[in-house]
DNA sequence: TTAATTTTCGACCCCTCATTCGAAACGTAA
DNA sequence: TTACGTTTCGAATGAGGGGTCGAAAATTAA
């Protein structure tokens, strides 16, 4: 039997060891990582580690699971059809900052992580992949929506979404982050990018 | 004594090698390819590598050391002082484009392998990393000297920077690569982005 | 043809991990 | 205090993979 406060605390170490792993993966990429090293930063033994989780894969894929659900719940309230497609997008662009803000090392993974892993992860289409996927098919619905509105430039969209995602990821984690990327300078950037259709 | 045909020889396999290590990285990642797998991509028993490279690390500098040097020398024409920064910039860009569309396997390798690597390799100074500053270095007095002559937006360079970065990163790299990106196309996304200061 | 040089590679060494085991320590409820 | 479930971890296991060795095969030189 296990009681309220007890599940609580298993999930606080769980979420220790993962804060862990995610320190360690960022210095010493994932391949790299030990699990020897993830339970001297958790600060447990390393078999607890497996008490916890069944391999280091698990670490790897809870960590984009949990990462991916928050940002999908972040944005969903944004991304309500109110008819102004331009502004959603916008809208979502800048909660997604604020959450890269908030925990660079964290985003930074989610967004570069999955490149690196090799395909064997994929397997079972893991549930992060399920919310990027949406996420990404939102963006475009919108970039499409307005375009067909006159909002943004004409062009083919999914061009235009790796011109948005390349210039998010510059913004936010090329060069040595030393000064975070301040909402109002993103808004600034991807104004100037997408220009003043439908707007001025 | 090593004839001059044997020594091209020894360069031709020596590139053998670095293509199928180029192949392997790609579908296993730096870290996941094995000598063996590499061996056999490339078509010799995994000893033989140890022939030509004295080890798996020396096969990945080699292949950034090279890779590098070719933009470098690419470039380097074209950024030429002729008073007209905004002009050589999309120039370097352009000539860039044009490498990455020849070979993308190669490209993507050359601009995110060096993220993942763990901070030991970057010990000795490596000759690829010269190049790489040495671009980015020229990039950025590009864009100094051009906002200062009205040609640019006026932002703080670095920032920008990495914004142009990002948005080449994404045209190029970003999505399933099934279409490659025209040169016409980039220049029109460059063109957009930093708009149309000094030119119009 | 024979000797010297250059290439090639199978088999082996060895060390680094991920993962497992079994036993201890802790908590809790009676 | 005892019994039972939960949590912890040191030590052992085993596989994988980088790198080495010594001998054979090619190639070149004489």
């Amino acid at each position: 039997m296990i009681s309220e406060r007890q599940a609580k605390e298993r999930e606080f170490r769980k979420e220790q060891i993962l804060e862990g792993a995610l320190t360690v993966f960022k210095s010493k990429g994932v391949e790299g990582a030990t699990m020897d090293e993830i339970a001297k930063e958790a600060g447990f033994g390393k078999a607890t580690l497996y008490y916890y989780f069944s391999s280091k894969e698990e670490i790897f894929i809870e960590l984009l699971d949990r990462g991916w659900k928050m940002i999908w719940e972040s944005i969903e309230p944004a991304i309500e059809d109110h008819g102004h497609p331009k502004e959603s997008f916008i809208n979502a662009l800048n909660i997604i900052g604020g959450l890269v803000t908030e925990n660079q090392v964290l985003f930074e993974f989610l967004f570069t992580a999955p490149q690196q892993m090799p395909g064997t992860l994929l397997e079972g289409k893991p549930a992060w992949k399920g919310y990027q996927t949406r996420m990404y098919g939102v963006f475009q619905g919108l970039l499409e929506e307005g375009m067909g509105k006159g909002e943004f430039p004409q062009m083919q969209s999914d061009i235009m979404m790796r011109a948005i995602g390349g210039l998010f990821h510059g913004l936010f984690f090329l060069g040595h982050g030393k000064k975070p990327m301040s909402r109002e300078t993103m808004e600034e950037f991807i104004t100037i990018f997408i220009g003043n259709y439908g707007t001025s």
